[in-house]
RNA sequence: GUGGUUGUGGCGAAGUGGUUAACGCACCGGAUUGUGGCUCCGGCAUUCGUGGGUUCAAGUCCCAUCAUCCACCCCA
């Protein structure tokens, strides 16, 4: 049998790839409008980088990475996010002595152990940002609004921007306790899932989707009834900024991220229609993360974004640009002499920046037509034992079926001219 | 990790126990010697994910296995 790809992995095929580079080149206009620089770490990193940084109880950590020693035992991980490394590198590289914050953008591949289904892989590929060295509210609003109007450019539309403050590492644990003890008296009527998720992430019981929790939790303190002051008016600055920015969003109380990172504000984008798995961007402040990595206490925001999940968007709501690359001309060469003396105008002419191609194959003119026609080309040069002869050759156009002869001398200023006419 | 779905040529898709496995698209070739896009003609699966089993007979039934897709969980 033959060799598969490995589950969870994917095959981008030409014309695929055009519309993977149509979005990355958006994303890298938009981040350099905004002053973002972009960033490139290691795939695999020091396995505890990870477990420090998307925390030990995750699942992440727990059950999705992709482990391994390497030849000297060292314990490898190939990265389930980014945001773990950008720090890492921030503080390894001392960026903390550069003018604050640093603003940071990367995009590539992340891996994860996990079931696929609809937007989910177990390599897949995400943009994100970080901006290290902030604690305004500003930078919160900043950082969203990037998303928002990335997003704007892209065309997308019935999106949900949902936002929230989980509040900083004080009031958390108070949040966490009033919440246990809210839930405790019905704590059998849970669902199984809530009942685990009772001890190791009591929050995550806010956003169950069983309808009889949903019920349960009614009424039960959300992570912004017990924000501190500090966290409170940080809140309510962010929100004001993005009336400002014009970002349509909105307050969900009950908005939980599943990395153990994140303080203040938490965010997520998500757009119906692309299936079960519908966050297609998610992040948030982690003011704890770089100290956590042994770092200066440095404050931090960022997000991240699925490319993938934001192409099946892009495409249900036919949003991406038509676009296979056309050829320009064919040339058709019939005889082996032809064909030399064809493939010296072509490179003449690429020389030029014009995207023109040729039979590889010594097919006969007929066939050497017909997939010049495929191609979508707008000429046809075609050259044969007669023109080659007369030093001639024969420039047709396909799409109006005419034709004109010119000397082969001429042929590529004749051409040249055409193409920066556009015709 | 749990539950379900599907698996026939490059793609889409008939076929639900019985001789040589429809059809469409794509591809290749031809319709007077060197002129495409339309049309016509021809070619293109010793084989139905893989391995077993039942049967006189299996793509069609059974078991296993692999893969796929979807959902849960979790996340982007």
């Amino acid at each position: 049998m033959a060799i598969q790809r490995p589950k969870g992995t994917q095959d981008l095929l030409p014309g695929a790839v055009e519309q993977w580079q149509y979005l990355e080149e958006t994303i890298r206009s938009v981040c350099r409008e905004y002053g973002y620089e972009e960033i490139r770490t290691p795939i695999f990193e020091a396995t505890e980088l990870f477990q420090r940084g998307v925390g030990q109880t995750t699942d992440i950590v727990q059950k999705e990475m992709y482990t391994f020693l390497d030849k000297g035992d060292r314990s490898m991980t190939l990265r389930p996010e980014g945001t773990a490394s950008v720090c890492r590198a921030y503080v390894e590289n001392k960026l903390h002595g550069q003018p604050q914050p640093v603003k940071l953008y990367y995009m590539g591949p992340m891996f994860r152990y996990e079931r696929p289904q609809s937007g989910r892989f177990r390599q897949f590929h995400q943009f994100g940002v970080e901006v290290l060295g902030a604690d305004q509210p500003l930078v919160d609003a900043e950082v969203i609004s990037l998303v928002w109007n990335l997003y704007q450019r892209l065309g997308l539309t019935k999106l949900e921007v949902h936002v929230n403050s989980v509040g900083c590492p004080v009031c958390r644990a108070k949040h966490r306790e009033q919440l246990q003890e809210f839930l405790a008296l019905r704590r059998n009527e849970l669902c199984d899932d809530c009942r685990d998720r009772f001890e190791t992430n009591p929050l995550r019981i806010l956003d169950c989707k069983n309808q009889s929790c949903q019920t349960i939790t009614k009424g039960a303190p959300t992570t912004l009834d017990t924000l501190c002051e500090n966290c409170k008016t940080h809140f309510e600055k962010v929100q004001d900024l993005l009336e400002e920015a014009g970002v349509v969003y909105r307050v969900d109380s009950r908005l939980v991220r599943g990395i153990d990172y994140y303080t203040k504000t938490a965010f997520e984008v998500m757009v119906e229609e692309i299936g079960a798995q519908s966050a297609i961007c998610g992040g948030g402040r982690y003011d704890g993360l770089v100290e956590e990595i042994g770092g200066p206490p440095t404050p931090g925001i960022g997000f991240a974004m699925g490319i993938e999940r934001v192409l099946t968007a892009l495409q249900v709501q036919h949003k991406l640009p038509e676009g296979k690359p056309r050829l320009y001309a064919m040339l058709i060469a019939l005889g082996e002499k032809a064909q030399s003396k064809g493939f010296s105008l072509l490179s003449a002419l690429r020389v030029q920046g014009m995207p023109v191609s040729m039979d590889l194959q010594g097919r006969n003119l007929k066939a050497q037509l017909k997939a010049a026609n495929r191609q979508g080309a707008h000429y046809a040069l075609i050259l044969g034992e007669e023109e080659l002869e007369r030093n001639v050759v024969l420039i047709r156009d396909l799409t109006l079926g005419e034709q004109t002869e010119v000397p082969l001398a001429e042929a590529v200023e004749t051409l040249n001219e055409k193409y920066r006419r556009g015709v």
